[in-house]
DNA sequence: CTTTCAATGTTAACGTCGATAACATTGGGG
DNA sequence: CCCCAATGTTATCGACGTTAACATTGAAAG
């Protein structure tokens, strides 16, 4: 049956809380250097552990590329609903693109993990509602993404 | 120096047109299978050739990708061009992102390919004036790209 | 306090991939 | 006709995703 989970304190052996260090260093690793260099070794190496481990936490690669993504949804909504207005909320929208590119790019980016895919649906949802006054949803995410893409002022 | 190439004629050894075989290989698998599963490796066994072949026609997977990016920009820059009107430009604009989904994505994704990256632009430069009078390029990628991930209806 | 076992870590292995080097074949220009 | 650059093949390397078998440990239960 589950136990309680051991919290914070880096033993010898056990990690303390390897699940969140293995999406922090992810979500690093997508914005500095992209998609293709993020693989679950460099991420449990960065994490300090063996290249193995990250499979007590997520069944494959995906199941971590969704927690990342439902994770970064819940910051850029946090970031959007912060500010007030139509156009300070589209500020915070392109910056959060910008600051964070790989996880910007993740959110929107089709994966094989049914398990997040309610979780993105539903704060997709709720960015769309909360942008409805800045154009849209989908008008910011053209224009975020193509910026993205290096194809700005086009 | 450079000699003229040869055409067409598949003999036991020489393909024939490798180059163009291995960009249709792999334009068909971004296209039903995703990304993940678009290897060189693959592309070359679609194309029944040994699966270093792909080399002597890209330097690397990315310079592939980049020729298959700006020949599929060029598609979709003769479907919008083929139809008058802002609807139906439009129309002709989502369904090549329907009917190509891996291809579109494509197009507007980073690649580690100078080689390519010019004509590129150069193509979503007229592909963004063509469609000034359907709402901008920027309003209807973010509607195609929202779409392809899932989120249509959002 | 001691026992116990599920959670969580490690090591080793398999098959595939991108990439490169060394070698083989061939067809068109001199 | 013959040569050689273009183009294809085979062999190899290191890295990656994933799985299986084994090791460690902290907290629940007695």
């Amino acid at each position: 049956m589950a136990r309680a989970r051991m919290r914070g304190q880096k033993t010898g052996y056990h990690h303390g809380d390897l699940r969140q260090a293995l999406m922090d260093a992810a979500a690093t690793l997508l914005d500095i250097r992209g998609r293709d260099a993020l693989t679950l070794r460099e991420a449990a190496r960065r994490a300090g552990v063996s290249e193995a481990a990250p499979y007590r936490h997520f069944n494959n690669l995906d199941a971590l590329l969704g927690a990342v993504a439902v994770e970064s949804l819940d910051m850029l909504l946090e970031d959007v609903d912060a500010v007030g207005g139509a156009a300070r909320k589209k500020r915070a929208y392109l910056d959060f693109a910008r600051d964070f590119p790989g996880r910007y790019e993740l959110m929107f980016s089709r994966l094989d993990d049914k398990a997040s895919w309610e979780d993105r649906a539903h704060a997709v949802d709720q960015l769309a509602e909360m942008l409805e006054s800045a154009g849209g949803l989908s008008a910011l995410h053209g224009e975020a993404s193509l910026m993205l893409a290096g194809f700005e002022g086009f």
